[in-house]
RNA sequence: CGGGGUGUAGCUUAGCCUGGUAGAGCGCCUGGUUUGGGACCAGGAGGUCGCAGGUUCGAAUCCUGUCGCCCCGACCA
């Protein structure tokens, strides 16, 4: 048991000017976190009272799940992050940390990183320990700091440059044996976010730089969130906008027919898909192709898209390349022949067609059939452009941004779209890191095979916030019993009174016997800052005693999650309190 | 990285346009009155007005630079 007096909960009236979001607010007020920095806080006490709740029931679902618990440095020799598969796309969110005396100030490349994430030391890691098939599967983790230097930080621990997170790695034979192991975590992960009280839902997600064949997410609803979920509430597919696909497209649709001969126009100063649909052109958006043109790895490839239609930049993760952004016009001319807002992929009208990566179509060109393009020379398009017949195209593929409304790919009923926050990744990451690390085993036939991954990440910091953004009031944090800072609050309301206090401990020692974390408000306030701060703070189960009570001969109980106030005669409240927490627990 | 904003006491902020002794609320300290939903009265402590330069008799205020922070976008395992 622990008295509030004695304690430290500094709690505050008004929110600080920064704190946008509610469960940012709540973060500060209810004296959880402190801003130390730029995406940089401190956990208070309290704070950290729920940090360490989450990680324990996160800790109890991973080794029930056969993973194993292992700490690794936050601090990487830059030099295995060189020799990965990805350090060109990571190393602008990581933090470099070389010698800081003044003797060898680094200003070339860094000789340590701070660890955004681990799979580039637990895979050199597990090469020299891991040989034999014998030794497979293995599943280790760790909840660990991590740094990413976050290009805008922002919403408290919701996007901070260090932040807590359980990640963890398998290692498998084969491919099924990989399969096992990533639906061991996918379902542990449910059972995490249920035991920690949350509503949390899995989608398929993009694997983006992580690289692997499979992932999914776990998203928390809320209006806050920085993705996009699109769902069909009538078959139950959910995926991340980034990942997404929908019906618009019906599956072999027979090529478009020439409708007749290609032919230029002159369009001076039209260079938006907009600006050609309006008068005097007229053609309306659905019926042009956007032509864009990104780097990739360094080399130009062009994307063809339905004029009406966005670009979902994630889904060029699937074409192989690293690093991709969008061109430059000085980029795009040379090798087009025109300027942006003049571009197509005519067969024939591109100057320098040998110096592309590619050109790739998005599927649903194929409803466009005969269009209006740009004919790579500036103030000119083409219309009757057939999409068979004049357009150089490498590939098909999925490129394009679904919209809500737009039919299920599954079921055809009208998808929804949600924004969420991301709490948990899972990935399927295949061969990329441990052939890269050349992390093999032997077979009982004597053969080498490469080692088979997974990595599974839980952001535990996001976690808690998340929760605050899922349960809260407008007095408060709503907190679920499982991950509360205390379980039950004892509210003296006159700590001076000698009988109060005596009885305020039997009934805490009572809730404590029973198994909850118990504090006792023995603060010389006043009862309103009381049962404000009790709010504030979220307690879920408040024991007020108070004279006005004591004279009737009750206590009260009440829920921070319901209204009702529950009297309970003196001669009851051990055991009604004893009994509220053990049912408390047992859910 | 682009656009916008902002920086005044621990927190929330007024003053800045139009230059002239830096103000309030919350919180804190002392005393008193209060005591079931963030009390009241009286007294008090606390501010190099982010930093550096400039203009001026005089700068929180105007100008330049710089740093931090916030928002939008881009970006984002």
């Amino acid at each position: 048991m622990i008295s509030w007096s004695r304690y430290f909960i500094p709690t505050l009236k008004e929110s600080p000017a920064d704190a946008e979001i509610a469960s940012h607010r709540l973060l500060i007020r209810a004296g959880l976190v402190r801003k130390v920095g730029g995406g940089l806080y401190a956990f208070l006490p309290i704070g950290l009272r729920v940090m360490r709740k989450l990680s324990q029931i996160c800790r109890e679902e991973m080794e029930r799940a056969g993973a194993i618990e292992l700490s690794m440095p936050h601090l990487h020799p830059a030099e295995l992050w060189r020799e990965g598969p990805r350090w060109p796309a990571a190393r602008e969110i990581m933090f470099r940390a070389d010698h800081a005396g003044a003797g060898r100030r680094g200003g070339g490349e860094p000789e340590f990183v701070l660890g955004p994430t681990h799979e580039e030391i637990i895979t050199p890691l597990m090469k020299a320990e891991i040989s034999s098939y014998r030794d497979l599967p293995k599943n280790f983790f760790q909840i660990a700091t991590k740094f990413r230097n976050e290009i805008r930080p922002r919403f408290g621990l919701m996007r901070a440059r260090e932040f807590v997170m359980k990640d963890g790695y398998s290692f498998d034979a084969d491919d099924a044996g990989a399969m096992r192991s990533y639906g061991a975590m996918k379902e542990a992960y449910g059972r995490f976010f249920a035991r920690s009280g949350l509503k949390a839902v899995v989608v398929e997600a993009d694997t983006g730089v992580m690289g692997g064949s499979a992932s999914h997410e776990f998203m928390v609803p809320a209006e806050v969130g920085d993705d996009d979920v699109v769902h069909c509430d009538a078959c139950g597919y959910a995926a991340n906008r980034e990942k997404a696909s929908s019906g618009v497209v019906a599956a072999g649709a027979a090529p478009a027919p020439p409708a007749g001969p290609t032919e230029e126009f002159a369009t001076p100063g039209v260079v938006t898909i907009a600006a050609l649909a309006a008068p005097p052109h007229g053609v309306p958006a659905e019926s042009q192709f956007k032509t864009l043109v990104y780097m990739g790895d360094g080399k130009p490839f062009v994307v063809i898209l339905r004029g009406s239609d966005e670009l979902e930049e994630a889904k060029l993760g699937g074409l192989g390349f690293g690093l991709w952004r969008p061109a430059t016009p000085e980029e795009i001319e040379p090798v087009m022949g025109a300027r942006p807002g003049s571009l197509g992929a005519v067969r024939g009208t591109i100057r320098n067609p040998s110096a592309l990566a590619g050109i790739f179509a998005d599927e649903a060109i194929r409803l466009v059939g005969n269009g209006t393009t740009g004919a790579n020379r500036d103030g000119f398009h083409l219309r009757c452009v057939n999409v068979a017949r004049d357009l150089e195209i490498t590939r098909f593929g999925d490129f394009r941004r679904v919209r809500a409304g737009e039919p299920c790919p599954k079921c055809g009923k009208p998808l929804l779209i949600t924004r969420a926050i991301e709490v948990g990744h899972i990935f399927k990451l295949g061969t990329k890191y441990s052939e890269k690390y050349g992390a093999v085993y032997t077979d009982d036939q004597k053969q080498s095979h490469t080692l088979v991954m997974g990595c599974y990440g839980i952001g535990i910091s996001r976690t808690l916030q998340a929760c605050i953004e899922q349960s809260h009031d407008a007095d408060g944090i709503v907190w679920p019993w499982a991950i509360a800072p205390f379980q039950v609050l004892v509210c003296l309301l006159d700590p001076q009174a000698p009988e109060a206090v005596e009885l305020g401990g039997r009934l805490a020692a009572a809730a404590e016997g029973a198994g909850a974390d118990v504090l006792l408000d023995d603060r010389a306030e006043r009862p309103g800052v009381k049962f404000k701060d009790a709010d504030l703070v979220g307690i879920p189960l408040r024991v007020t005693v108070g004279s006005r009570g004591l004279k009737e001969g009750i206590v009260e109980m009440k829920w921070r999650n319901q209204k009702e106030v529950i009297k309970v005669p003196l001669a009851e409240a051990e055991a009604r309190i004893a009994a509220a927490v053990a049912g408390a627990q047992s859910t």
